[in-house]
DNA sequence: AGCACGCCGACT
DNA sequence: GTCGGCGTGCTC
């Protein structure tokens, strides 16, 4: 009989192993499967232990399956850079439809032999690949349509006849194919590509390939492609770094760019984080860890940026008799549909947040020890800060210029639509939102799109996304404040990716006289006017100089606590235990406040925000808390 | 997360 | 008296 420390998945353990027996060996990292409470669970065989003194459990099962120490290293780190259950962590290892039956089997896989693109490289794309021969991690911060994409292909190319593996994590892909075809066409291997819609056999046919397959091979998925069973990994690339679903998705919190850095340097691989708008924070680092980062700026093709367009919604003369619309976007539609060219229009809805601007002169009231907007409570008649708590009495005149004329929300994409029709009778109008286009729809609706028969696309941030329309003549942005003002202190960063993201949607060398408007009741808020001028070292400047000021990160390590319970009551008095905790290991806490999204079906959620100049002092302080918070370490969103 | 144990309100 | 509310703690 032996007994061995167990790792046991997707369980809430607040023990980092559990011991049970076996009457055969195991080997470290083997998959097995034994009885967590009442509950069968798998686990991952973490070491050997002498027979303890309290009672264990036998193993129940073994699977055929043992993970890789690169795996099981890179699971310990994780354990210990994040304050999270060790359960859950552990669970991101374990295969998909994974039963003790399974066979170690996998697919032939079928490699034709591509006829590998010819690249001509630009001078900047040259010099890039040149320096990433010379450093194991570089930030390759390349604008859009510089082609970064053909850069670490070539790389691909060469660590592949090297005989080793290569892992590229991208955003959601359902939107842009163009990458995977991409890899077919310049790398010389076969491609197991990972996404959101994939059923989980089909994921698990990947994991297989991962675990069983001796021949290098390019995966490429999303952030959960990490935790792939990888052998020899010669390179990790992330491209668009800064991308939100790299951090922002389901418990565990982790972050894709910290980890992928990690997973590189324990496979001693090389990493390349690609990025046109590389997140502040992930910037400074990369300065403050000496990370090489080569700029390219240079177009292939020859590109006529757009003609880009402030248009200021509180000065009368550029309003036309349509609210949401101003004379100089109407004239530019017209225009462009009598060219025969698409017009897309972008509307963040998620913007309706329930901001007070003022119509006339667009000031927004600010929490003044948070810096973010307040939010207006219609039941209590006040201004709140929903990071800290702040409030005060909402008043009927603006704060800044008395005026009366208040917003108090922002239209959808219906209304965008609905008016358009109006004023645009024989124009083909397409809405695309998350609630208009199922994820499956998608590919078919951009097509429709592509061969140019709709005249006037209505699109939230789904369109932001390397969409390349060859027939795109306008980008209209309907109202730029909504993203700038989320009470959340990463907004205005994104509201910068958001714009430079879909500005560079037109002007891709299909034709000139493409033209970029932005309409917006802050012409001169510094992330407008750098968004259109893409001047990113200027928003850089910007950014980082709110964020020393208000101690956000990268000058802080920041995390977000949520709680769900019945009442607020109890929600609060929970809160109060926790603060008392944190407050005794000298954390920084916002808070407790109500949290943004603060009701759902019956149950109350409340928020604290703990920071921290020292990472290891925050993490040990939140260990400490009762199992029922909701940790988000690293939060880029306190919403 | 589930599930058991334990201590206070309204009921046959 | 007790049925059951959910607050607290544990799972090798």
């Amino acid at each position: 009989m032996t007994y061995v420390e167990i790792s046991v998945a997707g369980q809430h353990t607040k023990h980092q192993y559990f011991t049970y027996s076996s009457n055969k060996p195991l080997n470290n990292g083997q998959i097995v499967a034994v009885m967590y409470g009442k509950k069968q669970a798998y686990g991952i065989v973490c070491g050997s232990v002498k027979k303890p003194t309290f009672a264990v459990k036998p193993v129940v099962d073994v699977t055929a399956f043992t993970l890789p120490t690169t795996s099981i290293l890179l699971l310990h780190w994780l354990e210990q850079y994040y304050p999270y259950q060790y359960g859950e962590l552990a669970q991101l290892f374990i295969p998909p439809n994974i039963s003790v039956n399974a066979r170690k089997t996998i697919q032939p896989s079928t490699t034709e032999q591509p006829q590998l693109a010819k690249l001509t490289f630009t001078k900047d794309q040259q010099a890039a690949f040149s320096k990433i021969q010379e450093s194991p991690h570089v930030l390759l911060h390349g604008d859009t349509g510089t082609g970064k994409t053909l850069v670490f292909l070539r790389e691909t190319q060469k660590i592949l006849n090297n005989n080793q593996s290569v892992l590229i994590l991208t955003p959601e892909i359902g939107l842009t194919p163009q990458l995977e075809v991409s890899i077919k066409q310049n790398c010389n291997a076969p491609l197991f590509t990972t996404h959101s819609q994939m059923t989980p056999a089909a994921r698990k046919k990947v994991w297989m390939q991962a675990y069983a397959s001796n021949r290098p091979a390019v995966y490429l998925g999303p952030r959960s492609s990490l935790f792939l069973p990888f052998k020899n990994l010669g390179l990790i690339v992330i491209d668009e770094s800064h991308d939100s679903s790299f951090d922002n998705m389901q418990s565990p919190k982790y972050h894709g760019l910290y980890v992928a850095a990690k997973l590189a340097n324990i496979h001693k691989a090389r990493f390349i984080q690609s990025s046109a708008t590389p997140n502040v924070t992930d910037y400074v680092h990369a300065v403050a860890k000496k990370v090489p980062i080569l700029r390219m700026q240079q177009m292939p093709l020859k590109n006529t940026p757009a003609n880009g367009q402030i248009i200021d919604m509180t000065n009368k003369d550029n309003l036309s008799s349509n609210q949401l619309f101003s004379e100089p976007l109407l004239k530019a539609l017209t225009s462009t549909i009598q060219a025969g060219k698409q017009s897309l229009l972008f509307l963040n809805k998620r913007g309706t947040a329930r901001i007070v601007q003022c119509a006339s002169c667009g000031a927004v009231k600010e929490c003044p020890k948070c810096n973010l907007a307040l939010t207006y409570h219609h039941n209590t008649n006040k201004l709140l800060c929903h990071q800290c708590n702040y409030n005060e009495l909402a008043q009927p005149n603006c704060f800044s210029c008395g005026s009366t004329n208040l917003l108090y929300t922002s239209p959808g994409t219906k209304a965008v639509e609905r008016d358009l029709a109006k004023m645009f009778p024989s124009a083909k109008i397409a809405r695309f939102d998350i609630d208009s286009t199922k994820q499956e729809m998608l590919a078919q609706r951009i097509n429709e799109i592509k061969q140019g028969n709709i005249d006037i696309i209505v699109g939230t941030q789904l369109i932001t996304k390397g969409l390349d329309l060859p027939y795109l003549g306008l980008v209209g942005i309907l109202n730029a404040d909504t993203t700038l003002q989320l009470p959340d202190y990463h907004a205005e960063e994104r509201a910068f990716q958001q714009l430079y993201q879909v500005s560079g949607r037109v002007g891709r060398g299909h034709s000139a006289d493409n033209k970029f408007i932005i309409q917006t009741r802050l012409p001169e808020h510094p992330v407008i006017k750098s968004a259109l001028a893409r001047d990113w070292p200027n928003f850089y400047k910007y950014e980082t100089s709110k964020r020393k000021q208000y101690n956000y990160p990268p000058f802080c390590y920041l995390s977000l606590l949520k709680i769900t319970k019945k009442t607020s009551a109890s929600a609060q008095k929970a809160s109060q235990k926790a603060l008392q905790v944190l407050q005794q290991q000298h954390i920084i806490t916002l808070g407790p406040s109500p949290s943004f999204y603060a009701t759902k079906n019956g149950y109350v959620t409340w928020q604290i925000i703990a920071k921290s100049p020292h990472r290891q002092q925050l993490l040990t302080a939140l260990r400490q808390l009762s199992t029922d918070w909701s940790v988000d370490m690293d939060a880029t969103s306190t919403l």
